[in-house]
RNA sequence: GGGCGCGUAGCUCAGCGGGAGAGCACCUGCUUCACACGCAGGGGGUCACAGGUUCGAUCCCUGUCGCGCCCACCA
């Protein structure tokens, strides 16, 4: 066997133990090279990039669902023998990265960020990244996730951020990258800007205060309305609506800006909602970005009074210079109340802007930024789905993406922070701008620039600003295959097949590669967006440390197994609704490997093997004929879900084969046979049971790789043949003929036999442990000769004493109806007869109910005349059966009351 | 203010035009020679509500109520 791995020859245990198996799985199959792209040429590629975690991150329930998901559909294209790369990394996560480090160096007692200096502290990130960046990758593996760890990347390596760098200049080049002035969300905490998806508004409560402004000329005054009196020092006018009489004689006119002493105009905007507030609204151009829009429209000034760390600056006035924006607040109300002009106020909740890291009240702030042209390369992103070149599964989330891309603003991508791609830009002492991938090429820009010959010194300082984390991983999907080089992974997985990741990043990642591959490789990025659910909690609400109400997939596969959790995540990973996890599915799911296990350790023991190529057309026996004809439909119906990214109709599929079909009846078919005289069907049946097996090993593996890697093993060792490890077999491809009708429409019947009798026989409170007979009374020739064929079986599972045809019924004997024959119970005195006169008559009300249901219906003339005529006589039938099984029973309760 | 989704068994959820399903929980039996993390049997649902379309609606349409999420500049 390849991998090398042994372990001693023995008997399986009776339960699984997770613990003692799984680390010894995930080390081989790295060893092995299983996890690597088969270099056969002519394998069809299949490639997943990983939604990179980020750098500082530990893995949580979410990374387990995204992963598990992505290893399933990796594990089972590489046993269908496609060249699968699963390409993994880390994301150097900025602010995030940024903010553990700084709180390291608080906790140590260390130098700040600032009195570090940029160098020792970049350094210091990189240092603390090496000892305790990416545990989750080893966390990962823990999982079973099957990536190819060779080649792992990080969004900060060399050859990542020449990608940027290089995107970045061409995207300028081409004027889709430019500096602007203007309003961006500032975020006072972390003294950055941030984008719009960083800001996310939260309820508040707050107030909205009226404000009187005088008029300059005496006149009186105007109620403004604001939530914010301290940006009062910042307006450059009280603005109206056009059409508002009430303000109509004002417009033009000037007012006195109180606690300042300067005048601002009175203008007429249609942007005011006479209806709000006063209908007045103060205009502060340089900190909202309604009134920058009316400003400009104005031509007003924009007076900026925050400092980058939103205190007041100089241009408010002295006293409230220095102050933190909400001090500054309470002194503004406290001037203004002396100064005789609230006018009032009202408690209201309203909507309000806060950093998604920082957690603090988001300042709109007039600074120089650098912008991606997003609307621009958002066209053919939206282009590209809307021609299905990129389809999203489900397809409803296409509408979501739409949404944003038909809307999308310029996207700020310059952050004033130190962690990150430096941004390509250098500029000279004038204040000139040098976009190039690095100072050399900056330089004889510059030199260029000013007319100097080469190798003339001239001295350029780079841009400080580091670039948002989301820019290098919108490249995500070509940088990591190598680009800009042509390399061969590049030019054999892109674009990749499939992109796995979560709703609640569709725009953060999923548009930004849609706009970036497009753009920069000419092509889309991936062919399928899988959107998966959200795993939260079981009351709904996502899982957060701060809410404590995570569950910590660490401590799940330590309690019940990788392959466990694994199941869970698949087989509620149903398309179009979050997750609500509750710990007892996990256990039920535990229940289902120890299951397998225990199924296996059968096989086992009764010596159940294959030793060769086995031809599952061969068999004889109907019960093999069957089983053989169940695997060929799970196998079916599991690799048509999973092209179809429908990973809990698999996963059920594979559950209800193994434990309802395999385990529950098969199994119990194959005792008697096993231990029975005729040596031919003895041995057709251990290597039908082990073929079957085998078969469940490998449609479950990429649900639950370790255990079926184990007993893929387990049963090599006891003669199965081996000629690799089960990562690397083959995906079964059955032909449909396999199933035979007439061996399943034979073991069907056996089945609801024993069912049947099983169900009486409780009902009636018959005792387990006795034995009685089993009469078939009316059935037909062929049906008499099933039940010769499968006495032994039946008389079994049924626990008879024996089982026979018979012309009549006997008096005394409990019965029930089984297709055209009725089955007969003698139970005199075992059971009470009344209690069968009872249950007979229940019987009967059951199927005289569904007949008269379906009399009324075939009684519809309309019925009759318009529905499919398949529908038409499938009811014909049905009431045939109701009224047929309804007589028989009558007669077995007649025969009872004249019973002695 | 727009948009999306969801209300199905006690809980968590599948199903989505023709006979109401699963897991867990619950009840009753069972030391049946793989498995008590098990076996066998069972109870439990006007498929949120009201209309409509249809021969037929849990499923399609409209509306109502409830819940969740996303987007949005209303001071």
């Amino acid at each position: 066997m390849t991998g090398g791995v042994f372990h001693s020859t023995s008997m399986i245990e009776s339960t699984y133990d997770p613990a003692t198996i799984e680390p010894r799985w995930s080390e081989a199959w790295e060893k092995s090279g299983a996890f690597r792209p088969k270099a056969d040429a002519g394998a069809e590629p299949f490639c997943i990039v990983i939604p990179p975690p980020n750098v500082t991150g530990t893995l949580h329930i979410g990374h387990a669902l995204n992963n598990t998901l992505q290893d399933v559909l990796v594990r089972f294209e590489r046993l269908r023998g496609k060249a699968v790369l699963w390409q993994p990394g880390l994301d150097h996560a900025g602010i995030a990265t940024q903010m553990v480090v700084e709180r390291q160096l608080a906790n140590e007692g260390n130098l700040d960020r600032r009195a570090m200096g940029r160098d020792a502290f970049v350094e210091r990130v990189w240092r603390w990244k090496g000892e305790s960046g990416g545990q989750i990758l080893n966390q990962l593996r823990r999982l079973g996730a099957s990536c190819d760890w060779s080649r792992e990347r990080f969004t900060l390596d060399e050859g990542l951020s020449a990608a940027v760098r290089k995107v970045f200049v061409q995207l300028h080049r081409e004027g889709l990258i430019y500096k602007d002035k203007r309003l961006v969300n500032w975020d006072p905490h972390f003294e950055t800007a941030i984008s719009d998806l960083e800001v996310v508004p939260q309820e508040t409560n707050g107030h909205l205060w009226r404000i009187a402004y005088p008029l300059e000329d005496g006149a009186g005054e105007i109620v403004v309305a604001t939530t914010r009196p301290e940006t009062m020092l910042g307006d450059v006018a009280v603005a109206v609506h056009p059409d508002d009489e009430r303000y109509a004689a004002l417009v033009g006119k000037s007012v006195r800006l109180p606690l300042t002493d300067r005048t601002i105009p009175i203008i007429a905007d249609a942007y005011v909602d006479p209806e709000h507030g006063t209908g007045a609204v103060k205009i502060t151009p340089a900190h909202d970005f309604n009134d920058f829009q009316v400003g400009k429209r104005h031509r007003l000034e924009a007076i900026g009074v925050f400092t980058l760390r939103g205190a007041l600056n100089e241009n408010a006035p002295k006293r409230f210079q220095g102050l933190d924006r909400f001090v500054a607040r309470e002194k503004v109300l406290q001037a203004l109340e002396e100064a005789g002009l609230r006018r009032g106020e009202e408690a209201i909740r309203h909507a309000v802007p806060h950093g998604d890291r920082s957690g603090v009240v988001i300042e709109p702030m007039l600074t120089d930024q650098w912008y991606v042209d997003a609307p621009t390369l958002a066209k053919r992103g939206i282009a590209a789905v809307e021609q299905g070149e990129t389809t999203f599964h489900p397809r409803n989330w296409e509408k979501v993406y739409f949404e944003w891309m038909r809307n999308i603003e310029p996207w700020c991508v310059s952050r004033q922070l130190w962690w990150g791609h430096r941004i390509p830009a250098w500029y000279d002492a004038d204040g000139n701008v040098y976009v190039e991938e690095n100072e050399t090429a900056a330089k004889d820009a510059a030199r260029k620039k000013h007319g100097l010959k080469a190798k003339a010194e001239i001295a350029l300082t780079q841009d400080e600003d580091v670039l948002d984390t989301w820019f290098s991983s919108g490249l995500w999907p070509f940088s990591t295959l190598g680009w800009p080089d042509q390399t061969p992974e590049l030019k054999r997985f892109y674009p990749t097949s499939a992109l796995v990741t979560a709703h609640d990043i569709i725009f953060f990642w999923v548009a930004r590669m849609m706009m970036m591959g497009l753009h920069v490789m000419q092509q889309i990025p991936f062919r399928d967006v899988y959107i998966h659910a959200l795993v939260r909690d079981e009351k709904g609400a996502k899982m957060s440390k701060s809410k404590g109400n995570v569950m910590d997939p660490l401590g799940l596969i330590d309690k019940y197994g990788a392959d466990a959790l694994r199941f869970t995540l698949a087989a509620m990973a149903a398309q179009g609704r979050d997750i609500k996890l509750s710990e007892n599915r996990i256990e039920g799911y535990r229940n289902f490997a120890t299951k397998l296990w225990t199924a296996a350790r059968f096989a086992q023991m009764n010596e159940c093997a294959v030793w060769d190529k086995f031809d599952p057309a061969t068999p004889k026996v109907a019960v093999n004929r069957w089983i053989v004809g169940e695997v060929a439909k799970t196998a079916a119906a599991v690799t048509r879900e999973l092209e179809q990214y429908r990973f809990n109709e698999a996963a059920g599929a594979l559950y209800r084969f193994v434990w309802n079909v395999y385990c529950d009846w098969y199994l119990e078919f194959i005792k008697p046979l096993l231990a029975g005289e005729d040596e031919a069907a003895k041995l057709e049946t251990r290597r039908t049971a082990a073929w079957a097996l085998d078969q469940a090993l490998i449609l479950l593996h990429p649900f639950m790789p370790f255990i079926t890697e184990e007993l893929w093993a387990r049963l090599g060792e006891f003669g199965a043949k081996r000629d690799r490890m089960l990562i690397m077999e083959s995906w079964p491809s059955l032909d449909a003929a396999l199933v035979d009708d007439a061996a399943a429409a034979e073991i069907d019947w056996m089945i609801a036999l024993i069912s049947e009798t099983r169900a009486t026989r409780a009902e009636l409170n018959v005792p387990p442990s006795a034995r009685i007979p089993l009469l078939l009374i009316g059935a037909d020739d062929a049906t008499c000769a099933r039940l010769e064929r499968y006495q032994d079986l039946i008389d079994r599972l049924a626990r008879l004493d024996y089982s026979t045809s018979a012309d009549v019924a006997p008096h005394g004997a409990v019965t029930f109806v089984l297709d055209d024959a009725t089955v007969a119970l003698p139970l005199d005195g075992i059971v009470d007869f009344k209690a069968e006169a009872a249950r007979l008559e229940k019987e009967i009300a059951r199927h005289d109910a569904e007949a008269a249901k379906i009399d009324a219906k075939l009684g519809n003339l309309d019925f009759v005349r318009k529905a499919p005529e398949e529908v038409v006589e499938e009811n014909r039938e049905r009431l045939n059966d109701a009224r047929s099984a309804a007589a028989k029973l009558r007669a077995a309760l007649s025969r009872l009351n004249v019973a002695p």
